[in-house]
DNA sequence: TGAAAACTATGAATTGGATTCAATTTACGC
DNA sequence: GCGTAAATTGAATCCAATTCATAGTTTTCA
C-alpha cells in the first residue's frame, strides 16, 4: 500500500464537494481523473472508500476512517508550506548561534532578549561547546551566526565587525603587580594565568602577547565560568586577561586593580560570522544593529 | 508549491541514510533519481534543503525543519496503512447500530458490553434517531447494522432472525381491564395507550391489532422511556403494549397485570439487519450470536 | 601528494502512472 | 418512461518521475 497526499486531498475533496463531478471542478481535473484515482486508491487499500448505490457517491465506513485521517494530515501539510512561504519571506528562520569567546554571554544574553521580542517567529539558540570547530559548523548549517575575534579569510564567511575592545589584566589588589601601571608580557612569568578552557590561540593574551613573546606564565588554570575566574582573581589565587567591559563591574571595586597591557595598547575587534547567502535575511541585519547598539551601552557601564 | 509524501520520504531517508546514495539503497532507486527529486522539491520550496559543502550532503536548517514536519506527519501515515491492514483482516471495523424499536436498548446493552470485550479494536456505536429511515441508511452505510422487526424484502439487505418475542399488554392491577385473561382490540376503545414516539406502522399494538380491527384507542400518548412507561402506567394513567422480555421485572410486581393480546397469540420475531457484503466480517457473525445468545439469558428472567 | 573511491549533479532517453477523451452505464427527478 | 446529471470504463495521451550514462565534486588513504 503506497500512500500519497494526492489521495487524501482527493477523498477530502470529494467529501466537501459531495460527489466525484464537483470534486473534479474543485481540483481542477476531468471527473473521469477522479474516478479512476478513487479506483486505484480502492484496489490499494483493498476495499471500497465509496458507496456507489445513492447518486452523488458518499463516503463509506472505511472512507470516513480515511477522511478523519486526511483532515488530521492535511492542515498539517498547509501549515508546512505555510511555514516554508513565511521562511522565504524572511520573516520566520533560525539564528543558532556559537560563541568562541566565553566572556560573550554577558554581551549576548540582553541582545538576544531584545532580538526574541522583534522576531518572535525566528528560532533561536546558543550552542556552547563547539568553540573551534565553529567555522565548518557554519558552513554545514548546524549554527548559522558565530561570535569571533579572530576572522579567517574563508569562502562563503562573512565577518561583520560589532565592536572593539581592549584585553584588560586583572589582579587582586594584594598582588604585587598591583604596583605596576601597564602589565607586560614578562610579568606573567611568576603567576597563575586564569583563563577560559579553550585553545590557546582563541586567547588574546596569549595571541596578543605571551605567545609573540615566546614566554610562558608560571602556571595556567582553565576556568569556565566568568564569575568564578573574578572570584578566584579576588582571592589573590591567580590573574586574568578579560575584555575590558566584562570589568566594568568590578572597576570601581577596591578588592581588584585592572591594568591595560603594553607596552603598546591591545586593541581587538570582535565580529560575528555569517554565511554570505544569509547577509540578505532581514533578522540578520537586526540582530547585528542590535549587537552594535548593546556593546555601546555595555561600555558606557 | 505542491508536497507530496514522497518528498516527506525522501528527506527522512536522507536524514536517516546519512547521504544521498544509500538513501537511494534503502529506497530502491537510483542516486540520480533522489538527486532530481530533492532538486525539485527545493525549487517548490524555493530554498536549499540540504547542505552540499560537505560530502554526503546534510540537511540545511530548512531542511531541519521539513524533517521534524515528516517525522511527525509519516508515522501518522503508517498507522493509517496499519489500520487499514486490520480492516482488511477483519480485526478491526465499524459497527453502528441503529434501533426501530426502543424497547430494544434492554437487550442490546448487554450484548454491546460483551462484544466490545471480544472485538475491542471494533467502532461500536448506538445510532438512535433515525428510526424509520434505517434502511436507506444502511444502504449509505451511515450505519452498519439495523434491529428491526419489520423486514422489507430489500435489495442488498439481509435479515438475520435474532429471537421471537411476544407483544404483552400491561396494565395496573387497579385497571378494569385487569379483569379479562385476554385482551383484545376492542379493549383499547377507552384506554389512553401509552407508546414510544414512533408512527404506527412501527408499533407492533397498531400493526399487529388495532389497525387490521380498525380499532381506535381513546387517546395516544407518546413516551420516549421504558421506564417511564412503567411508571405511568403503575399510577393507571394508561395502559401500554411491550415485548415480554422487557416485562420479565414487572410480571412479579402486585401493581402491575399483564396479560397475552387475542385472540390468538401474536408472535414477532426480531431481526438484524446488515448490507449482504458485511455477512462475511467475522465481527458482524460475532455479534449476532451474542444476541441471540443474551436473548435466550434474557427470556429466563 | 596523487590516485582511487565515494558521492552528487546533469542531460537525454525511457517508462509508467495519472489524466483526458469519448462512449457507456447507472441513478434520480419530473 | 424520459431526460438529465453522475459515475464508470477503456483507449489514447501526456507528463512527470525514473533510469542510464557520464561528468564533476570531495574525501580518503597509501
Amino acid at each position: 500500500m503506497y500512500l500519497e497526499l494526492r489521495h487524501l486531498r482527493t477523498i477530502r475533496a470529494i467529501h466537501q464537494a459531495g460527489g466525484l463531478a464537483r470534486a473534479a471542478d474543485l481540483m481542477n481535473m476531468t471527473q473521469s481523473a477522479l474516478s479512476h484515482q478513487v479506483a486505484g486508491l480502492e484496489a490499494q487499500v483493498g476495499m471500497e472508500l465509496f458507496v456507489r448505490r445513492s447518486k452523488p457517491m458518499t463516503l463509506s465506513a472505511a472512507g470516513i476512517r480515511m477522511l478523519r485521517a486526511a483532515e488530521r494530515i492535511l492542515p498539517e501539510i498547509t501549515a508546512l508550506e505555510e511555514e516554508f512561504r513565511a521562511l522565504q519571506a524572511g520573516k520566520t528562520g533560525r539564528l543558532h548561534i556559537a560563541i568562541q569567546c566565553h566572556a560573550c554571554f554577558d554581551w549576548l544574553f540582553p541582545v538576544l532578549e531584545l532580538f526574541r521580542h522583534a522576531w518572535p517567529e525566528v528560532d533561536v539558540d546558543i550552542r556552547a561547546g563547539l568553540a573551534f570547530d565553529s567555522f565548518p559548523a557554519l558552513l554545514r548549517e548546524e549554527v548559522d551566526l558565530v561570535i569571533s575575534s579572530n576572522p579567517e579569510p574563508l569562502p562563503g564567511i562573512t565577518f561583520n565587525p560589532l565592536f572593539d575592545y581592549h584585553p584588560m589584566f586583572i589582579a587582586s589588589s594584594q598582588n604585587p603587580l598591583a604596583a605596576k601601571s601597564v602589565i607586560e608580557a614578562e610579568d606573567f612569568r611568576d603567576q597563575t594565568l586564569i583563563t577560559y578552557p579553550v585553545p590557546r590561540d582563541k586567547l588574546d593574551v596569549f595571541t596578543e602577547l605571551l605567545t609573540p613573546a615566546k614566554i610562558e606564565p608560571r602556571a595556567q588554570r582553565p576556568v569556565e565560568l566568568t564569575a568564578v575566574i573574578l572570584m578566584l582573581v579576588g582571592n589573590n589565587r591567580g590573574v586574568a586577561v578579560l575584555p575590558d567591559w566584562v570589568l566594568r563591574d568590578v572597576k570601581s571595586n577596591a578588592d581588584y586593580v585592572t591594568r591595560p597591557l603594553g607596552p603598546g595598547s591591545i586593541t581587538k575587534r570582535l565580529y560575528a560570522a555569517t554565511r554570505e547567502e544569509d547577509a540578505a535575511k532581514p533578522y540578520i541585519g537586526h540582530f547585528l544593529r542590535l549587537g552594535r547598539s548593546e556593546a555601546v551601552k555595555l561600555q558606557r557601564g
